[in-house]
DNA sequence: TGTAAATATTTAATGCTATTAAGTATATCA
DNA sequence: TGATATACTTAATAGCATTAAATATTTACA
């Protein structure tokens, strides 16, 4: 055996795997409350959009949230039926659709982010202040390593300080 | 405001959201291979029969893989149609219903497991030894405050060291 | 200029999963 | 024995992932 059970990769491996399913899970289900009745990739999408000043191209914005094209337009179909975004085409290449949050979507993003926290200070509140700040940093240089940035502002995603 | 975008916890949540948003996404395309034809549910459903010595009752392993009955059914109907894991009904009580891996089903396993362990290896690479200890600690206080031990052996999930 | 190729997106078809409600079989309890 | 509880499956609906084919528009080239 090259990797024997209790390897240390081998255990975060599988921490960022249960942490990943769990967490898709419990938010899975914050999200389908009668209050918010969103799925996780229109989370996403939406949240995506939040980012963006202005107009995104659907196809931007698939490579962003990792999703195909194809299901992409399903979801942004959900989210026009809910008013949540806006769909148009530019002039200049009228192949392209572009899509943009609503302020309905935005402020339904503010109430998610506000439930989300309050379910996860539970989790954190365990951890010091000085074990989160380097909680932070090191899953920062994980989501880097996996050639994904937080879209935070425009600064790099995870600074050390 | 009470919490600020630049909120340490927002941060934190927000990275833990993205880093399970892509990590089953890229896990979710590696399972899809052809070598593998796994779906995520099904690789969680089976990877936690592999814990269990013996058979596992429908309704224990519905909620250690956070499934409802309903979805467990399917996804265990699609399993044995791989043959990777079998059912049964016990004496003594002949509602339940009990379910293992077979053997074919745990070598399976560990051929994911090598895989995903050399997936992992790029991005788990640009951290030092002494960080990947640290941060296995906090994943694990992570996990364990979301109420679910990684179930490895039977000691406690994530002892200091 | 006119036509072929490339690009951007949608549509259609299939399979899997989540959720809910209803159904079936077995066990328990009074 | 008969009502109730338990364990699980089935059925119906909706959403997403994937693939291939279709549509519309732009670009490129001859």
């Amino acid at each position: 055996m090259t990797t024997p059970a209790d390897d240390p990769f081998m255990q975060i491996e599988r921490a960022i795997l249960q942490l990943g399913w769990l967490g898709q899970r419990q938010f899975m289900q914050l999200l389908a409350e009668e209050r918010f009745d969103l799925t996780v990739p229109q989370y996403y999408t939406l949240l995506h959009l939040s980012y963006c000043s202005g107009m995104c191209k659907m196809s931007d914005l698939a490579r962003a949230t990792s999703q195909s094209a194809a299901s992409l337009t399903g979801v942004v179909d959900r989210l026009l039926e809910k008013h949540l975004v806006e769909r148009g085409r530019p002039d200049d290449d009228r192949r392209q659709v572009v899509v943009a949050a609503t302020e309905r979507g935005r402020i339904l993003l503010t109430r998610i982010e506000r439930a989300r926290h309050e379910a996860m200070q539970t989790t954190l509140a365990h951890i010091s202040p000085t074990e989160l700040q380097e909680l932070r940093r090191l899953l920062g240089a994980m989501l880097d390593a996996m050639g994904n940035a937080l879209h935070q502002a425009d600064r790099s995603a995870f600074p050390e300080r």
